[in-house]
DNA sequence: ACCGGAAACT
DNA sequence: AGTTTCCGGT
């Protein structure tokens, strides 16, 4: 449950829509929903909307949710240097791994070898020190 | 599709 | 605080 917490509300246990997001990337079950970007490091893609927004929907019961929604909420990244859009790229949204790159540079470009659940922790753990220090 | 203000909700 | 909801504008 560490993972659902907020460094800012420490009492919440809500999941942040950004965890949500890594947790999906992270699994090969999703790949035709949401997807790294080759090439572009912390770039993804969303390749079915409507499925994430049901998806995320789902976890935060909210079953009105849509991607007009879930995309506001994205919007919401940009200013907290979360996210940023790929300009020109239909779906595609970019984390600021920019300090994630020195402390852990090769999260991404593994192999398959290691357990899904491990790469996801070890991500979202430090991504959440990344944040912090920033 | 994408943006971002405004208000409401938890 | 982190969304969710709604919406006018580009």
């Amino acid at each position: 449950d560490w993972a659902y917490k907020t460094e800012s509300s420490p009492g919440s246990r809500q999941i942040q829509l950004w965890h949500f997001i890594l947790e999906l990337l992270q699994k090969e079950e999703f790949r035709h929903v949401i997807a790294w970007q080759q090439g572009e490091y912390g770039e993804f893609v969303i390749k079915d909307p409507d499925e994430v927004a049901r998806l995320w929907g789902r976890r935060k019961c909210k079953p009105q949710m849509n991607y007009d929604k879930l995309s506001r909420a994205l919007r919401y990244y940009y200013n907290k240097r979360i996210l940023h859009k790929t300009k020109g790229k239909r779906f595609t949204y970019k984390f600021n791994f920019s300090k994630l790159t020195v402390v852990n540079y090769p999260l991404w470009e593994r192999g398959s070898c290691e357990q899904p659940w491990q790469i996801w922790k070890t991500a979202t753990v430090s991504v959440s020190q990344v944040m912090r220090k920033g």
